[in-house]
DNA sequence: ATGGCAATCCGAGATTGA
């Protein structure tokens, strides 16, 4: 039996973090990092940072938004950025197989306002992104989708469900695609488990949101069947939120015990 | 109720994020 562990990590710049990524990299036991909102273009990808490190990396980004990432120990194959039947020239995901498992890193849509053009682009995207897994599911047994969903699935994720009702992030529509996602046959790493009431991986960095726990889990790892039956853990890693210069999103980690 | 913080960019205040 090894452990083997995915984690996703909204940066919020990899060129403000790129230190922070490294360091996790080198003290955590995470096999495959996805990373989100690294806000640089291909060019400015620090990847030989990574390839220093020992490891692997790929990558699509773009200026000022957006950009998306997959660092591993192993090598990677059939990597794929954005969705073949989505044109967007907005950088959101990244795939890539790794040991054996295909791994879907996300930065989906944040959406604004549920008035908003953003809110219609958000709808559109999770609906290519729906198809979209249905594909790769039908070519993927062991299949991960990690990254910054900006969904909270229910209540018990958000702070205060009252002050957010109905509101982006949490709207019935957003909660559906996650429903939906699902009912592909993915489960909820994060709700095998026994897990503290007010458990979030997003915290405001406005009236200290994190030292009041003001926040949201739209963070999530969903695996496949084949994946979820040997999952053991899944954990939010408060720790770099806790480092000067945090991130407002903290790692979410979930470790497999591969026979 | 509003804005509050942080990051980005033709470089000061606007935009975006969630």
């Amino acid at each position: 039996m090894t452990a083997f562990t995915l984690g996703t990590w909204n940066v919020n710049s990899l060129k403000v973090r790129l230190p922070q990524v490294l360091d996790y990299m080198a003290n955590q036991t995470v096999d495959v990092l996805c990373l989100q909102e690294t806000k640089l273009t291909d060019d400015a990808f620090p990847e030989q940072a990574f390839i220093d490190a020992g490891l692997h990396v790929s990558f699509t980004g773009q200026k000022t938004y957006n950009g998306v990432a997959i660092i591993s120990r192993s090598p990677q194959s059939d990597v794929l950025k954005n969705m073949p039947h989505f044109e967007d020239e907005q950088q959101r995901l990244i795939s890539a197989t790794i040991n054996g498992i295909r791994v879907i890193c996300a930065y989906m849509v944040n959406g604004q306002d549920l008035d908003s053009d953003k809110f219609i682009y958000k709808m559109n995207w999770l609906t290519a992104l729906e198809s979209h897994l249905k594909t790769e599911l039908l070519q993927h047994d062991k299949l991960a989708l990690l990254g910054d969903f900006n969904i909270a699935p229910e209540d018990c994720d958000v702070h205060d469900p009252a002050k957010w009702i109905g509101g982006n992030l949490v709207s019935p529509q957003e909660r559906g695609f996650f429903q939906a996602f699902l009912a592909l046959g993915l489960t909820d790493s994060f709700r095998l488990f026994e897990q503290a009431d007010q458990s979030f991986s997003w915290w405001d960095y406005r009236q200290m949101g994190f030292r009041r726990n003001a926040g949201l889990r739209i963070d999530h790892i969903l695996l496949s069947n084949a994946l979820s039956k040997d999952c053991v853990r899944c954990v939010i890693d408060k720790e770099p939120r806790r480092h000067e210069q945090p991130s407002d999103h903290t790692p979410v980690l979930a470790t497999l015990e591969i026979k």
